[in-house]
DNA sequence: CATTCTCTTGACCAGCTGGTCAAGAGAATG
DNA sequence: CATTCTCTTGACCAGCTGGTCAAGAGAATG
């Protein structure tokens, strides 16, 4: 008997086998590309059969939406791990922008994927709403900072998005240019955030 | 006798079917993707047979590129219309953000085609030359203002990639939210640039 | 060790892809 | 109005695409 469930119950051979999957989709989807990645071509680099990959997804589509899911809860846990414990709101912002930073350098490949997916309806609709969770999270820190009268008060939303523009397109930049992730300006970057070109 | 140079000569007839062209495949890339749009489509779509297609471009690569080119020198004169007669270095960037704005606004199927080609090293190639002479651009003002002590000093590279990043980020947001191009929020997104959430 | 369940094989398929090309229509030229 | 050049037609093609499925291998279970 066999099922299409795309999440049945794996052994841990399968779960070993899902990730191999995987790990090499998102290698050849960020080096060609999504499309002109064949399922063909990520099953030959393994050396399993074509079946194999219908077994663990039901198709091309569902394994790029599984690489976008796990990526971007990968990147909110690691940014949430640096908030914790941090009471002031400026500096958690900080702190979250360095964890992106960080986590972006360190999945260049994952946040290429983003990026594409970004561009196709398909796909674009899931990423929509980890933006708003992430951009409402910054915002509610923007705040609490108005609040506490740390900064002065202004649109949150565009200057959560402003952050957001920042950490990504200095990440892009860096990833295109520089393969050592530990040389990304993080300072320089908070100090944008913080104060803009007045510095 | 025929040839398959992509940019011959052409009779203003000619010119105008390259353009129809050029206009339609825009829109359905933008909306479906370029992988997912065939040539089928675009020429069934204009009512023309698949010939036509061959005859303005050698390719379909070829057709995305030229779309690429013309867009970005078009948001390039768009800036620079901006930025001329205004010797202030801050005001040089602030008109830059500000036309940026309006243009990505204005053209957001572009802005969706650029982004994806980014996510293709075919593609890729091509916008990173223009990323670098704009982001050059922009550092040349920094270190202008840095200079005559309007701004303190900092690394220019790094801000104006994040004056990019502020500029485009809130752009998207702007282009998945709300149809009305009018309702950017540029004295926001100027402020983010100037002086940072400090306000 | 028989049974059951998980996983793997790979031949097969219909449909679509980007691209070609011989034939010719229509406009411009002289 | 004959000639030449630009543009258009659409049938055709080889190759590849994502996906299916019957057959069976191997591991786990009892």
């Amino acid at each position: 008997m066999m099922s299409i469930a795309p999440d049945r119950k794996l052994t841990s051979r399968g779960q070993e086998r899902r990730d191999e999957l995987v790990r090499y989709a998102v290698t050849r989807f960020a080096e060609r590309g999504y499309h002109p990645t064949s399922v063909a071509e990520i099953v030959d680099g393994i050396g399993v059969g074509k079946g194999v990959f219908y077994w663990y997804f039901s198709s091309k589509e569902d394994l790029l939406r599984e690489i976008l899911r796990e990526g971007l809860l990968r990147i909110r846990r690691h940014q949430q791990a640096a908030i914790r414990n941090e009471p002031n709101p400026l500096r958690r912002i900080e702190n979250g922008v360095r964890a992106s930073l960080e986590w972006l350098s360190d999945n260049t490949e994952v946040m290429r994927l983003v990026d594409f997916a970004w561009t196709e309806d398909t796909f674009a609709s899931d990423l929509r709403r980890g933006r708003a969770i992430s951009i409402e999270d910054t915002a509610k820190h923007l705040r609490d900072a108005m609040d506490q009268g740390l900064i002065a008060p202004g649109d949150a939303v565009t200057m959560a998005t402003a952050i957001r523009g920042i950490t990504e397109e200095v990440s892009r930049l860096h990833a295109d240019t520089d393969a050592d992730p530990s040389t990304i300006p993080a300072d320089d970057v908070v100090r944008m955030v913080l104060t803009g070109i007045a510095g």
